[in-house]
DNA sequence: ATAATTCACTTGCAATTTGCAAGTGAATAT
DNA sequence: ATATTCACTTGCAAATTGCAAGTGAATTAT
């Protein structure tokens, strides 16, 4: 999906060659979104990609520094990837994306009023979700996901 | 670039599907930051976009509601390509984009100052924006772009 | 201890998509 | 009238994608 020679320097033509191909922003949709953190979860994923594609984008995210790979301490067949600084900046970008397709798509699956509710108190829940999603936490699941955080009670 | 098959209802899905190949934000770009409005125009972007993938770019992007396609009053062989509002929608998203690209891409020529200006007074900016792009201006280019509504003195 | 399973990939190949080069026909300029 | 411009389309080669079937190391089950 990567062209060799550089297309230009415009800032929209780096994003389009970092993640601008049709998977990219799935994984880290997958990792903001749903926690996901291994090979065989972003197999797993509705839209399935396929084994030697998910294979590719991986290492190109990794060697374009968007995500880091370390290995498993408790299964060492498994490595896990994580967003880098760089990848955690890509957020809000995400979340710009997932509010336009879910004003506009009809059919969309996304809580409404709860991207309304990010929205509306942008700069604080920006801030929270990057946090979370930078130890390891994730927008909708997890014991720790943004949305606990937010709507369960406190102990 | 479209598959026949909708691989899900996700909101992140619904966006790489609308605009999410190679060439379509580059296009979106082109208008937004450049003004730019004819096949022809769009033709000689720097990125070198071969004409029957633009072609078949710019019919996705109407017929899925980005853009508006009308003849050209002065001259019949041409047509005029605009944002609809659900394409003026996506300016934040392709803002985020830039502005992540702009810090990150250590090669960029974009104008990290300006940027940051931007993104400074995001609220005011980006309304300012996209009624310049509504109303057939540009960012950059123009007489009445939004550079020159922030710098030139008023007469 | 051995065997079966899981995991993260890789390989081979067919099908789709892309990209180049060369048209085409209508509208405008000369 | 003729040439040029404009917005496309067409044909084909090259690259990319996607499926199905491996592979080998690590873990789990027997």
């Amino acid at each position: 999906m990567k062209k060799p020679r550089l297309r230009s320097n415009c800032p929209v033509n780096f994003a389009l060659e970092t993640f601008g191909d049709t998977w990219s922003l799935l994984i880290i949709r997958d990792i903001v979104f749903w926690g996901k953190k291994t090979y065989g979860e972003f197999l797993d994923s509705k839209e399935g990609i396929a084994s030697n594609i998910l294979s590719s984008r991986l290492s190109h995210l990794v060697q374009n520094g968007v995500l880091i790979k370390k290995p498993d301490k408790n299964d060492k067949r498994k490595s896990i990837y994580q967003l880098t600084e760089k990848g955690l900046d890509l957020i809000p970008m995400l979340l710009e994306m997932s509010g336009w397709a879910t004003r506009n798509d009809p059919e969309t699956t996304s809580p409404k009023d709860f991207v309304e509710y990010i929205f509306a108190n942008r700069e604080k829940m920006f801030k929270l979700i990057r946090e979370t999603v930078k130890t390891g936490g994730s927008l909708f699941v997890g014991k720790d996901c943004v949305v606990s955080k937010l709507f369960k009670s406190s102990p």
